[in-house]
DNA sequence: CCCTGAATTGGAAACGTTTCCAAAATGTCT
DNA sequence: AGACATTTTGGAAACGTTTCCAATTCAGGG
């Protein structure tokens, strides 16, 4: 019985040589007479011996490890990035170090200073705020090779990001085409996102464009299961609003079912946008209207980056910005009802109109 | 300029000690004088100086890292596992390592194999199947820490599982409860999952129990896009079935979502049970029926049980097995088409009955 | 001012690898 | 058989820590 795992040193003893040479045999790097080789791997055998990567990492300067930190997992876009970036990993032969920061600058820090005391090779990372991030700024002082996800570019670190401000137009271009006027921006935690920032940011400048009425912003603190209420309270609040802009599916989603509990038809009396993507989206009917996002290809390419740099590998371009989004039509949108848009038009038709158009394109989705 | 980060030994010399007197200094073992101290302290910051946790977990024999394997992060119940056993590791100054198995036995063996090698302190898994799994044969020899997520406890390894033969009764017992007897259950990758067998088994027992029809197996082989088109083959193909029990939820909403494209009713036409309980069978209309589990106790369990071990603290309970999911009603289960059953039944009412008890029990869910 | 016990200190071994280097063994050619 | 080239081998250093242990310093009592 064996307490402890056998080392290479056991090896060497049992098979009558010097460690030097089983390093060697089981390496392949050098040469070794077959004799010895042979020893070398019945020994191996014998004693079920597995080389300990923490010995080979103390002396090679390389863990074979990469850290990914993301706010969290709860969010299915995140765990897509994790996954995809875990998968890409794989390939290359290293391990992901995963740690989540849960919308906390002080946690995400603290992954930082762990991954690099872990002696992670490289960091593959989505930050809350990247504009003044002391994450960032450790990682920049410590020379680990990095690329962000989701969060756009910064100090010149490479980035696999959604175009949010293009994106958010895309959406405020899309209700000013039905004809909305009076929308808001619905969003979680807003200050600790610089991601639903940009979108919001974006989405206002476009409906000025469009000469619309500045968005409203529907700022939700903490989601503290209550999320249904509150957006109840919200939307009886702001009765005027005739779309929706939220900063995530899963808000668009929630949206949607409380402004059904009041009673309220989308898109006839509400219509709603999401944003990411998620699949959820097309399982409700209408579909959800969304910008549609790729949160696969964002965590390889971000993995990749990193690996580049890290193999001497050319890196590989970032994204174009117009391809890192897509507009994706879906039943939620439709022209605002006449009988109750903003006091402008003239109230005619009931609530009761059945919009064809809107449950067309809400057949356009391909499952992906 | 340093290039590589400083080690002990530079913060040594900076201060004019010796290394040991540094790591008596830095982790506050042994004395030290109040001077020899502050020159440490000094060092450290001049040089910005920071643990190496490998050479730390070399001499100290434990790396304070454990390993944890699901089979995809895409399955929200995974995500959530491993974000609650995540967020329970780092509570006790633990980091996660994450590998994805992606239903492959060969993927997971590799896994646990490369987390051995790292020196995981512990590893916290779910397999594919626990009954013969190599993966699980390596882990008792090596005898690494470790507890089973959402797999029956297997060679006496602790586990935090789901009951799924009694919740799958249950899903037999409310179908029975609506009159149904014609039914299927429905699984994705039905030979690559355990989990997917235990609940048919529960089921196929529960219905003959009850004097049902011994319900089909419906099994879709992979996913690959084309998971509506196969679905509604599926379904046209067995128009005898009034209710199909979904090995996950997210098979359930696909089925929902196929059987609607076909024209039929939820639940008049065809009534649905899913697995898991996730949050998106709250957001369609009607709510889906399903049985609920908790992963985040589960993931969060899991990790409390390993850590326990290594930290010789006393190990908790594994969960009461009639704890671990609850059913929880929703509009997609009702009674089957009385003009359409298997025959038996008079056909009397219209297909048009909008059964208020099934909008009433859809009314139950609880944010959580 | 010397002695004793306590506080402080640094050298060195150990953890498991890889790799440099020189030594030993083998082979080849006159 | 001797000289030399080549292959095979193992000792030892290095990677960054912790910790044992012996040596040094210090404080205070005689």
């Amino acid at each position: 019985m064996k307490q402890r795992p056998p080392t290479i040193k056991d090896v060497a003893e049992q098979a009558g040589c010097g460690i030097a040479t089983v390093s060697r045999v089981l390496n392949g790097s050098g040469s070794a007479s077959a004799d010895t080789r042979e020893k070398v791997l019945a020994a191996v055998d014998a004693l079920g011996f597995e080389f300990s990567a923490l010995g080979r990492s103390l002396q090679s300067n390389s863990t074979k490890t990469i850290g990914c930190i993301v706010p969290s997992l709860a969010n299915p876009i995140f765990a897509e990035v994790v996954q995809a970036a875990q998968h890409e990993a794989h390939r290359e032969g290293y391990q992901l170090i995963l740690a989540c920061s849960e919308y906390d600058e002080e946690l995400e820090l603290q992954a930082v200073r762990t991954l690099i005391a872990k002696k992670i090779d490289g960091l593959v990372l989505t930050v809350n705020n990247a504009e003044d991030s002391e994450a960032l700024a450790l990682i920049g002082k410590r020379q680990v090779p990095c690329s962000l996800v989701y969060n756009r570019s910064v100090h010149g670190l490479p980035s696999w990001a959604i175009d949010n401000r293009s994106a958010a137009r895309e959406a405020a271009r899309a209700f000013h085409g039905h004809g909305h006027v009076q929308t808001g921006f619905l969003a979680l935690r807003f200050n600790r996102s610089d991601r639903s920032r940009e979108r919001y940011e974006g989405f206002v400048e476009a409906c000025r464009d469009y000469g619309m009425a500045e968005p409203l912003l529907l700022e939700i603190e903490e989601q503290d299961g209550n999320l249904l209420d509150l957006l109840g309270t919200l939307l009886t609040e702001h009765k005027s609003l005739t779309g929706i802009f939220a900063s995530n599916d899963f808000l668009a989603l929630a949206a949607m079912k409380a402004a059904r509990a009041l009673g309220r038809r989308i898109p006839e009396n509400l219509s709603l946008i999401g944003f990411d993507g998620i699949s959820t989206g097309l399982m409700v009917d209408p579909h959800l209207t969304t910008i549609e996002t790729d949160p696969r290809t964002m965590g390889q390419g971000a993995v990749q980056t990193v690996l580049a740099r890290l193999l001497g590998r050319p890196v590989p371009g970032q994204p174009a910005p117009d391809t890192t989004f897509r507009f994706r039509p879906g039943g939620s949108l439709g022209p605002p009802d006449p009988g109750r848009t903003d006091g402008r038009e003239a109230a005619t038709s009931l609530p009761s109109s059945e919009q064809p158009p809107n449950r067309l394109s809400s057949r356009q989705e391909s499952p992906t």
